[in-house]
DNA sequence: ATGGGCATGTAAGCGGTTACATGATTAT
DNA sequence: ATAATCATGTAACCGCTTACATGCCCAT
């Protein structure tokens, strides 16, 4: 469900055919925010099948046609439903964050690993992060001045999530290296 | 491809059956971090089947026979070979934050609410992440103190996380205030 | 001619979620 | 009596990912 509801949310202002859905998206909040279109476009059929948006074919001289959606009345109603409905659906677990992340996981068993090859991969993680920051901290700049304030926290959000991240790693950087440093290590039983 | 991995790191270290993965992965990490009993046995099905984890039987007394799980020779190659690839394969989307935050992408279309409503969701979002917050520190430190600091770090993780999340549900309160509070609001003509 | 932007989709596979289904033992 | 813990699974649904498939227009 998640993905339909930005849809709608879009479609609000508008009404849009998918690729324009898409640019709105990356346009209003970052280039980052891609939309996967085998994804999109099952998610448009599906909404139009709830009768919630409705499509209409825009002829083009070339070849493939636009479909202008619109939002009906129960799809707006559905939309204001979810806005308010104080329910959220995230975080069935809350360590949601743990088992849609790969690294997590990894850093769970990085004892099985040299130092060595723990702060290697640390390191390289590090710069993906720093790079995505500093995506992110340009397209908040690139956002207009007089933009909705919730748009800008949604990426701020994204920001602060990335500084998290490179704080974090930074640290478990030094807990590899003390690691290495000299203290015992214990354990370890079994190894192949 | 997630959740087999974890399973094959706790096989690391002993063979186990089912029920015994997910008290580990509760002990060694935290209470929250639990494991759906409809993705766990499938997943052990998939991964005997890849020729990774073998069965053997543990008749009990009582009815539900306990089937202990070991790790193979490939298993454990395989296990160590994602544990030292490089290629992580979270973030396909720089932006995963934002699709799988029901509360995120509705933090988007905001403006559509009233601020009082806003605020409401956002204080009640609040007191949900502090809650989650205080478990996550009281997991912590009931974490043995020999215990392996990595797995330390990776409940530190969530505690980070859910700070920062306290700290800009904190800024977001202040925003939709400010907006009620007077400011002009600017804006808004709907682009198309 | 090559690549990028515009424009729409389908198919296969994988895996996560929820609900259903069972049943013994132990502690309160 | 009742609930929690131990113990294992299946079925249906839903949706995400990846790859495939097409084809025009425009700028370099």
């Amino acid at each position: 469900m998640s993905i339909s509801y930005t849809i709608l949310g879009v479609l609000m202002d508008a009404p849009a055919h998918g690729y324009s859905i898409k640019k709105t998206l990356l346009e209003s909040f970052s280039p980052q925010l891609d939309l996967n279109d085998g994804q999109l476009y099952p998610a448009l059929a599906r909404l139009e099948q709830r009768g919630w948006i409705e499509k209409e074919v825009v002829e083009q001289r070339s070849s493939p046609n636009k479909h202008r959606y619109r939002l009906t009345p129960p799809g707006r109603r559905e939309f204001l439903r979810w806005l308010e409905s104080a329910e959220t659906q995230d975080a069935p677990a809350p360590l949601d964050f743990f088992w849609r992340n790969d690294f997590l996981q990894k850093t769970g068993f990085f004892r099985h690993l040299e130092p060595g090859s723990v702060g290697s991969q640390v390191r390289e993680k590090l710069g993906e992060v720093s790079r995505c920051l500093a995506d992110l901290e340009r397209s908040l700049e690139a956002l207009p001045g007089g933009a909705d304030p919730y748009r800008r926290m949604v990426v701020d959000y994204g920001i602060r999530y990335q500084r998290m991240r490179r704080e974090w790693l930074k640290e478990l950087l030094v807990c590899s290296g003390e690691t290495a440093g000299g203290r015992p290590r214990a354990l370890a039983g079994q190894a192949t």
